[in-house]
DNA sequence: TAACTATACGGAGCGATGTTCCGGTTAGCA
DNA sequence: TGCTAACCGGAACATCGCTCCGTATAGTTA
């Protein structure tokens, strides 16, 4: 991932070593408003933050979903390696989807606003639903399968719906901490044990998407 | 609901003529913008709609969701008034749940934008979500204690949690239509019959409820 | 090194939307 | 009929997304 950009086919039409420069700010700058300020953090804000002109960040990433698949891309990407991994690990596929939704609710829960954006109807984010969808939809669809087929969760639950659902569930969660913010936790982000955090006024995300897993079991009626 | 406003304690202030008038050219322009171009349709266009200036919006529904509730108020006291009812004709707790539930999403779903603005965690809409909460959470939670005490569902899941659940499952779809308006719909809006739309792609809201209540009867983990 | 050009930069500016404010209008009453 | 408090309307201000174009510069070539 890390290298330059595209590297593909001929002679890359390397770009300037300023516009890379300046690309690498934005994505720094995006990266700590959104952990502040959430994905739906005004533009004109975080091309401040990163130095440069309102153009500029226009230019190199066309719509706000550029920017925010950008800076997730990574994390997505190992969300969907993580599905394979799982369903050779676990003891029965159900507890592999298990996992895989925790670990996917995990990563939606820490991104203000990131599961509320994947929600929204907005135009805007039309590249990132699809993006997340293109990612993760074959990985959950063969966990899903893998499940139905060993008789363990019902077959008319197709993998788009129960992201949704998912996506839907933790929506409710994470963005309603707003302009909130939570205390400090300064750097990590990542290995940070977010555990049992609950947020706003009671509502845990994590425990009704497991309500929604477990409903899975239940025989089709 | 219809008669006049407030009419508890001594002599009412009441309105001048032309502001109920106006008031009420609010409501009725405020219900026809919000079927076709959803709850978040611009202050302007519902104003111009009833022919009223901005200031008279403002002035008698200082935010939004003043005029959503008055628009959906008496389809909200029905929903709660449906619970104890069903509580008592239906068969088992878990079946009264479920039906209530049934009405609940049916509700939402019919309803362009409603459900995402209730997720919204913008301070516009805390009201909204106040008043949804206040009249439903009390009815939804004689349900689920029924079902609880009838050995029927977990009982690590509040009733809070799950309107939000659904709420946030039901913003998923009925949002996506936006701006895309369907067909005509003239004047009724009430007995349309709503049955299995599914809107877009594919996600069935109700399919989804329908899996998370189910997983309200997986015993405690 | 100096000139040149394709590339990139920056921010003013436009349109849309929410919200406030204030001068003009009018309903209801004496 | 005349008065006043209540009410109305929309201009005006603020915010935000997005575009456009004159200016600056990185990289190249003579």
């Amino acid at each position: 991932m890390s290298d330059s950009g595209e590297r593909s086919t001929t002679a890359a039409p390397r770009k300037r070593a300023d516009a890379r420069r300046n690309e690498q700010s934005l994505l720094d700058a995006a990266a700590e408003v959104f952990v502040t300020a959430g994905v739906q953090a005004p533009v004109r804000v975080i091309a401040a933050r990163a130095g440069v002109g309102m153009g500029t960040i226009y230019r190199h990433f066309p719509t706000r979903a550029d920017l925010v698949i950008a800076v997730f891309r990574h994390q997505v990407d190992a969300c969907a390696q993580a599905g394979p991994a799982l369903l050779a690990d676990s003891a029965s596929p159900s507890v592999a989807l298990t996992r895989w939704v925790d670990l996917f609710v995990d990563f939606l829960v820490t991104k203000h606003g990131l599961a509320a954006a994947l929600q929204s109807d907005d135009a805007q984010f039309q590249t990132l639903h699809a993006y997340f969808l293109d990612r993760l939809v074959p990985v959950c669809e063969r966990l899903l399968e893998a499940a139905a087929a060993a008789g363990e969760t019902r077959s008319d639950v197709d993998a788009y719906g129960l992201l949704r659902a998912i996506g839907s569930l933790c929506a409710g969660a994470a963005g309603a901490a707003g302009t909130t913010e939570s205390a400090g936790t300064t750097g990590g982000a990542d290995t940070t044990e977010v555990a049992g955090v609950a947020a706003d006024s009671g509502y845990d995300a994590r425990r009704m998407v497991h309500v929604l897993v477990a409903g899975l079991a239940v025989p089709d009626p």
